[in-house]
RNA sequence: GCCGAAGUGGCGGAAUGGCAGACGCAGGGGACUUAAAAUCCCCCGGCUCCGGCUGUACGGGUUCGAGUCCCGUCUUCGGCACCA
């Protein structure tokens, strides 16, 4: 046996991430000729605290990915850069007096540092930061696009105010009603803001989920969100006024049972018919009791409805003819519909809630063999119609035709779809974000800055704190803020608010393609070549923020002649968060918490009611945060890697295993020593070639399909019967170290070279396998007996259903068998034998 | 409430309708060692009269055969939540 050195992860790892930055071993090429292939994780936040364990497993799933469609021989395109503005680092820069510019490119630095450091193959030449003013540039450039379109406008209404970030929040981020990032409480304010016309895609965005290829929990998500509904809208006469009053309904078929209507609290009719309501004073307190409570309030106490009665209006119901009162209460929304409902107590459960609490009037108009005045019948797929002239007798689906077509003959109503998704908020009153490149002019209303004039520049400030006015920090800089029209030349004002962490983010795909463009935000050739990602991973909390997000501004980029492609993604996957064992605390002299020790220096685990250990985030105020570099620092990066891929399945949430960390050090040891086994031969040995061929196909396809654990096991599997077989061939253990390289780069390239192998590993070609080669010559096959085993035995791999007839005298099925009559014999190749007896 | 995902050893988890528990962790035993670590070998769901029996949340069903398919129940997690 050959004396082999040390294994030294810090020594060969440090080698080899040289070797690959001195060749750009990753970058990719603008070769157009060759297939491409672009693989994309969301890049990350830089956060102070650099990189968590969490980082690192998207990362290296598509790392793997990446260094496979290489050796595969595709130009890959994997790209890493900074999502560097937002909350965090503003807030540190207030506290600490540094400018945020300085934190972020400290922030960057560290990250990029500890990036290298686990050895990904991004393509570093093409890294972005998104509070580059050569990028930014280009994010306000797309929003002067929507502007000049009217996507981007500016409004009066009421918006999600974040009590701890003193700014507006979009419906996106705010979670349970409160803030998502901060966790304070959100409410309502009325506040003039930038929004972004989402809306104008719902339906687009809609579609593009059915031509991609996203995991279907995404795909449902994003579906619910938008929350499309067909309906109708109808037209109730207001009593006395010649004047109208607007609904949306899903249930055009009741409205015989309509017996009152509901307006928001906002509703503009209140205002407008001030003068013939004799109750305005108790309506306007109802309102602005709404407006105070909190969203997180307003879903509290969901299901216990209020509202006041509107005196001196009332309304005609279209069908009937008869006089209904209309009502104001919070659970209809101005935001959703027209703001006004047609209440049909019988059929739907918050109507018949609220006419039981305030006694208004039940009417059955569905037949479903229940006491509607006991209990809502809101189920459509059965039921009649009733007390509905000439819808009686119909099903509600064709009542719910021919009312609508009534409807529409009569002038009254009409087909309509609404959706749940609204516009997009899209300002924020902060200092760190992109300014939003629009002058407002007395003369000329809200101009927008001509393009040879961005970036738009951030100025520079002393004081970057938020002001509880709800004014940008901005609105302070006055030689800043005071300008000229663009279009009159005259005084005007700079808007002051910042966009949204979200807007760099919706676009940073693009960049990549063509990341140092200074005359497009991309070269139409780099984005036809590269366009669209074929496979993006990313965090199930994106789906309703970023992912949407990106997918609108793509859509209209795409509109307007810039984004080759309609959907930005043909692949999207998600990856499950890495979780950690609860301990006991303690809390050390600088303020530290860390996990409690036992005498024998483990850490105390926390046990639930039933013994169970219990799992939670990590998070620094619980002490269970794993430190990538200390891991790292113990057992090194492949271990590390091969950890983050090996720990469980890729979408389920894992706790954090030290110990399971370090079997994978152990199973890198035991490659690194196979070397000592290994013979002259080149090619496979009879015995090992199945098992190879067999490695290489579930290897391969495991890979592409983020099954990385059960591809890791494969080789574990590979490995052990190499072990036990005592030797190993050099086509046998080149095969494995191509095999393993994906997961464990630098350990693999380093036994490649100490073996002579040839050029390193990652300019090689990924192997291939043979579905003949994986035939083994014998198998065992079960022997059944009514479906329970009875026996093992060896057969010939090749023996076939007719062949079997001869296992009957086969010592162990007569034996089981007996003087039991076989009824049925069935045979599957490769697998058993059952024979059924009586 | 609605939508979605999932329930398998002490733990993380494997199993195109075909030998449940691959692979790893933890644990136990042995070899090597002055000793320890490392390494190597063996054992490792439960019960057992050592023949077997039983076992994939629970109750039914389909099938020669069910962790896997169907019906029902329970539990957990995630998302949405007064969207008319």
């Amino acid at each position: 046996m050959r004396e082999i050195p040390m294994y030294d992860p810090a020594k060969i790892e440090k080698k080899w991430q040289k070797v690959w930055a001195d060749n750009k071993a990753f970058a990719a090429t603008n070769d157009y000729s060759k297939p491409k292939y672009y693989t994309l994780i969301e890049f990350p936040y830089p956060s102070g605290a650099g990189l968590h364990v969490g980082h690192p497993r998207p990362y290296t799933a598509l790392d793997i990915v990446a260094r496979k469609r290489r050796m595969q021989g595709y130009n890959v395109l994997h790209p890493i850069g900074w999502d560097a503005f937002g909350l965090p680092t503003e807030n540190y820069a207030i506290k600490n007096h540094v400018h945020p510019a300085e934190i972020t490119k400290k922030n960057i630095d560290h990250f990029r540092q500890q990036l290298q450091m686990l050895g990904f193959s991004f393509d570093y030449d093409r890294e972005v930061d998104t509070t580059d003013p050569k990028y930014y540039k280009w994010t306000q450039w797309i929003f002067l696009q929507m502007f000049k379109r009217g996507l981007a406008y500016k409004r009066e209404m009421p918006v999600n105010w974040c009590t701890g970030c003193k700014c507006v929040l979009a419906n996106e981020e705010v979670v349970e009603g409160v803030c998502e990032r901060c966790g304070s409480p959100v409410v309502h304010k009325q506040q003039s803001q930038w929004m972004l016309k989402i809306t104008a895609y719902a339906q687009k965005l809609l579609d593009g989920l059915d031509e991609v290829d996203f995991i279907d929990r995404v795909k449902t998500s994003q579906r619910n969100w938008i929350g499309r509904s067909e309906g109708a809208e109808v037209d109730f006469a207001l009593e006395g006024t010649g004047d109208k009053l607007r609904v949306f309904t899903t249930r055009i078929d009741t409205l015989f049972g309509a017996t009152y209507m509901v307006l928001s609290p906002e509703h503009p009719y209140i205002e407008k018919y001030k003068d013939q309501i004799k109750n305005y004073d108790a309506l306007m307190e109802y309102r602005a009791a709404a407006a105070r409570k909190s969203d997180f309030e307003r879903t509290e106490i969901n299901k216990d409805k209020t509202g006041v009665e509107i005196d001196g209006l009332r309304a005609i119901n279209p069908m009937t003819g008869t006089s209904i009162p209309i009502w104001i209460s919070d659970y209809v929304l101005m935001t959703y519909g027209t703001g006004a409902i047609m209440a049909v107590p019988a059929h739907d459960e918050r109507d018949w809630d609220f006419a039981k609490k305030f006694g208004l009037p039940i009417i059955e108009v569905v037949a479903g063999g229940r006491n509607v005045q006991e209990e809502c019948y809101s189920d459509v797929a059965t039921g009649t119609l009733v007390n509905s002239g000439f819808l009686n007798g119909m099903s509600v689906a064709e009542a719910k035709k021919a009312a609508v077509e009534y409807a529409q003959e009569h002038g009254f109503g009409e087909r309509k779809i609404n959706y749940k998704l609204r516009d997009w908020v899209f300002a924020r009153q902060r200092y760190w974000g992109e300014p939003i490149p629009i002058v407002h002019c007395p003369k000329c209303g809200m101009v927008a800055l001509d393009e040879k004039d961005l970036p738009l520049l951030l100025p520079e400030v002393k004081n970057y704190e938020p002001t509880e006015t709800g004014e940008s920090p901005l609105s302070k800089i006055t030689d800043w803020v005071n300008c000229k029209c663009p279009q009159c030349g005259g005084d005007a004002k700079r808007e002051t608010d910042t966009m949204p962490q979200w807007a760099g983010s919706s676009w940073y795909f693009l960049r990549y393609c063509d990341p140092k463009n200074d005359m497009a935000l991309a070269a139409k050739e780099a984005l036809e070549y590269w366009m669209p990602v074929d496979w993006y991973n990313g965090g199930m909390e994106h789906t309703t923020l970023h992912l949407l997000y990106s997918r609108f501004w793509n859509q209209f980029l795409n509109d307007i002649g810039v984004s080759p492609v309609s959907e930005p993604y043909k692949k999207r996957t998600s990856h499950g968060m890495v979780l950690a064992y609860a301990y006991e605390t303690e809390r050390d002299a600088n303020g530290q918490v860390s996990p409690k020790k036992d005498e024998n220096g483990n850490p105390i685990l926390l046990l639930d009611d039933n013994g169970k250990p219990i799992i939670e985030k990590m998070s620094k105020s619980r002490g269970n945060v794993v430190n990538p570099d200390d891991v790292v620092a113990e057992i090194g990066a492949d271990a590390f890697r091969m950890y983050e891929m090996f720990m469980g399945a890729f979408d389920q949430a894992i706790p954090w295993s030290t110990t399971g960390a370090a079997g994978c050090r152990k199973f890198i040891e035991r490659v690194w020593r196979l070397q000592a086994n290994l013979t002259e031969d080149e090619g496979l040995s009879n015995d090992m070639k199945a098992s190879v061929h067999a490695t290489i196909k579930k290897v391969s396809e495991d890979y592409d399909t983020l099954k990385f654990n059960t591809a890791i096991a494969q080789m574990m599997t590979l490995v052990n019967e190499l072990v036990k077989k005592g030797s190993v061939t050099r086509g046998e253990y080149k095969t494995l170290l191509l095999l393993l390289n994906p997961v464990a780069p630098h350990v693999t390239e380093e036994l490649w070279e100490m073996n002579g192998f040839g050029a390193p590993i990652y300019t090689q070609s990924w192997p291939e396998y043979d579905e003949a080669a994986m035939v083994k010559d014998e198998v065992e096959i079960a022997i059944q007996i009514n479906g329970k085993i009875r026996g093992r035995v060896m057969v010939p791999a090749s023996l076939t259903r007719e062949q079997a007839d001869t296992l009957r005298e086969h010592p162990d099925v007569v034996k089981a068998v007996g003087d039991k009559q076989i009824v049925k014999f069935i045979f599957v190749p490769g697998r058993l034998l059952n024979i059924v007896v009586k």
